[in-house]
DNA sequence: TTGAAAGCGTTACCAG
DNA sequence: CTGGTAACGCTTTCAA
């Protein structure tokens, strides 16, 4: 009933009444081991279904081949599709991963942080829960030099390399999408103010309205969390205005479904009375009804370059790099009001 | 620049100059060492910053403490809600968990529990892959008595333990709902016919047909592949035939939506024209418009439900089970044609 | 060409 | 109460 133990060298080593050294040397094409020696070795090997312990390799050499990654939820797609990168990559050399999610909390990060480590992975890919404000936690692992890279949400940029999107042009290259298809008052609905890619998105979203020299308005830019709920109350607090707007700048794909289910709701049609842009991919975009126009993030990309960045670093590279991997603004039917025949 | 090594018991007994079985002992509380002492130890273990080598343990005892997940995909929400579940419970006992995915291939999926293999995980819990249609690799594990459970696309039922969910009853219900709220002529959309999870789900909407002692047409039934072009193809497929299905059941979300697509680009409304029903989760299921009458799967408790039948064998259970996780049929907006005032 | 032995970090057993 | 030692599986000198 008790799960077999696999053989060791050391079994093989009896069975043929060698030494484990010569065993283990054969196993690796040490060129000091006689051609008949080595056949035999190895077929017997293959016989007994032979498997290098890795607990004892990990124990001499301190390295596991485990990549550790942190991210604030595992159910969103946008999150699973960087994973998928990063294992993809990981795999590709040698890695496994530990996938480990914060729920958006600040002490579960912690927790997850903690066991990474406990489990003495090589390397840790992390994105920031919304709740974390204090990194002292990573600082302390930049202090024991852990390899160690941010995606997304990111922090302490001098001391780990970091892949981040270009939220601030593509926000701004939507917004400007907006006013240049006919939309006149774009709102803007974000999420916690204190993160980077919120002041970031928010940023790109003003910039594009100064170009324009259109006023800012205050009472246009609702941010307070991400998710579904908050795009949901984002959206009818803003179409409760006096003077509602008539498009919906998105930063978020929960947020923008659940401004799209608000909008339907207040009896209005996008893109005519209320134009809507998120942020979200190819698959979401067009289950829904119109198609969202939407910043395409290159997830899949995103998260290869985040391994390649830490694998990098496993090798022993000590700067720190920046990738930026840019969004695409994918045009569908929730964004266009009129067609602008500009050059 | 290197990784600085973590502390060893040894150094923290040196340091002290006492020997490294007491250090041991007094950092697990052990009754026999002086309170001084104990608290000294434990002192400068808090300082260094010592955790104990998981390496060295796993040697000792040949249990990292880690599951091993396979799923045919971890970006689909259905499988990382599941994954999320796992996770879960696994944390909860300690255990950490690595997630690898088949990409629904067989050759890949062979490749994936190889790895968890040497990687000595201590137990598995996987979803075959579509492509899968030769148990051998598995059975290979059931003879060294690996400890593993399987969910949703199950095999070898007689000597693992596994996770199902009500799929005859639940397309039984959803096509009976059809079919007592005004369609009239049900058609399935399916996947690959040797996968269980086809064969069963079909089963239902026959079951219901034959109760209702109608006949059943070949033409309505379209099994190919499940994903969301192939939902597209078959629903193109379906409105095509010289007579068409008023209703069709999609067995996947992905085959859901890809139907959808296609019905509206047919110019025919749902469910006035065609009723839809899928199998997916209420937030993808309200993205849509109209919302989706789905059979919502409880893919959390799956996946906990799963974890806590592999904890049983790790534990030494020898008996291997079944359980079976219900869905639920949720009423939307895109089953419904009339509504019948059955008592 | 092969063998013996030390060492990686920990626990557990046996002495003292 | 505390120390010494063997053992887990493997690699790597050092010797033969």
């Amino acid at each position: 009933m008790d799960k077999k133990k696999p053989v060791s060298l050391k079994e093989l080593a009896i069975e043929l009444g060698v030494s484990i050294s010569t065993v283990s040397r054969a196993l690796k094409n040490s060129p000091e081991i006689g051609k008949e020696m080595r056949e035999k070795i190895k077929a017997l090997a293959k016989e007994r279904n032979y498997r290098p312990n890795p607990f004892a390799m990990s124990l001499l050499k301190n390295s596991p081949r485990i990549i550790g990654i942190i991210v604030p939820d595992i159910v969103t797609h946008y999150y699973s599709s960087i994973i998928s990168g990063i294992n993809d990559k990981a795999h590709e050399n040698g890695y496994s991963t530990i996938i480990t999610s914060s729920y958006e909390q600040f002490e579960k990060e912690k927790k997850c942080l903690e066991d990474l480590i406990n489990i003495r992975v090589e390397g840790i890919i992390a994105c920031l829960s919304q709740d974390t404000a204090d990194y002292t936690h990573f600082e302390t692992l930049a202090e024991q030099n852990v390899p160690m890279v941010f995606f997304d949400r990111i922090c302490l940029t001098d001391k780990f390399s970091s892949v981040i999107t270009n939220n601030v042009e593509s926000s701004q290259e939507a917004t400007e999408h907006f006013l240049s298809t006919g939309s006149k008052r774009v709102a803007f609905i974000g999420g916690a103010n204190h993160l980077e890619i919120v002041k970031l998105r928010k940023h790109g979203y003003l910039q594009a309205l100064r170009e324009r020299k259109i006023p800012i308005e205050r009472e246009l830019v609702f941010c307070k969390r991400i998710g579904y709920e908050a795009g949901y109350e984002g959206a009818r607090y803003l179409l409760s205005l006096a003077n509602p707007p008539d498009a919906i700048l998105a930063m978020t794909d929960s947020l923008a479904f659940g401004a799209m289910k608000a909008i339907k709701e207040a009896g209005l049609t996008i893109p005519a009375d209320v134009a809507l842009i998120g942020y979200t991919d190819e698959l979401h975009a067009n289950y829904v009804d119109p198609p969202l126009t939407a910043v395409t993030h290159q997830t899949y990309k995103m998260g290869e370059t985040a391994c390649t960045l830490l694998l990098e670093q496993l090798g022993g590279v000590g700067k720190v790099n920046q990738v930026v991997v840019p969004c695409i603004l994918s045009v569908r039917g929730s964004s266009i009001k009129e067609v602008n025949h500009v050059d």
